[in-house]
DNA sequence: ACATTATACTTACCCAGGTAATGATTACTT
DNA sequence: AAGTAATCATTACCTGGGTAAGTATAATGT
């Protein structure tokens, strides 16, 4: 059978399927969830150069680099330099305070969603096995 | 902080980091890991139709059409009509036979890495938690 | 000081997945 | 039998992630 094993395709297809969902729930706002995943972050962080940014999301340059254009399209986003001019650093624009909250329900709603009747022991184990598998792979940045 | 949860974003890193490291051995013969999928179903079923694979592989039609499209440019496959002519059947070529075995290893040893040091009870209960989830988010097709 | 190397970001170009709309064929309804 | 609805595949267009190559700035070595 080709069911043998495959973690690959389980675990891509519900990584689409989360996203996909948590899109649903953005696209009314203009946003995707790649694009709400770096106002999250910056939500925190108040201040982060791409670099950070790559290394916290596990993306490559390239990728931040267009997801970032995007926001700051939008108006999101501002990037302005530091006194290392080969960095950019980027903070939410005062526009986003009014959408996050929306956003974050949005986000916890499609978690909680899929967390249903799964006990708390069973989700440890998912999460260390998850955490040994990235690890496993090479998540060496 | 916003490591509280998150599972979206890390069962998706989890898994591009799996088909990026399946990339980086089948890309040498010209194949990328989601045409591997198709290859790999195709190789058990002997002939398909494109809603079977969308079905399985829980991949929109569009997808499956283009990626379809290069499999056949590369002669992997051929499709042909069947009676009811709306649907395309899809085969895979005799010239699939000489690589089947080094990409299907090459498979194997991506997972086999993924999985080291994680014993059987956890990886069982990984696998009902994954399951879970997708069921929860609705995997209805 | 100058040349070399490393870093941060960008550009161009792949493939993958998604939605929306279209065309062709088949299945249903009445 | 004719008209309507459902199904299959496709096209066009969006975002996301990846590699490879290029540019600008900073850090290092000699």
């Amino acid at each position: 059978m080709v069911s043998k094993s495959l973690y690959g395709h389980k675990v891509n297809q519900l990584g689409r399927l989360l996203t996909k969902r948590l899109n649903e729930k953005l696209t009314p706002s203009g946003l995707h969830s790649s694009q709400w995943l770096i106002i999250l972050l910056l939500h925190d962080r108040k201040e982060c150069t791409q670099v950070e940014l790559g290394h916290y999301l596990n993306v490559e340059a390239p990728t931040i680099t267009r997801t970032l254009t995007r926001l700051e399209e939008m108006g999101w986003i501002t990037r302005f330099e530091g006194k290392d001019k080969r960095e950019k650093h980027i903070r939410l624009t005062n526009k986003v305070d009014a959408e996050f909250q929306k956003w974050f329900e949005a986000a916890v709603n499609v978690e909680k969603d899929a967390l249903r009747h799964i006990d708390e022991h069973d989700l440890n184990v998912f999460n260390r096995v998850l955490d040994k598998m990235t690890k496993n792979l090479g998540d060496t940045k």
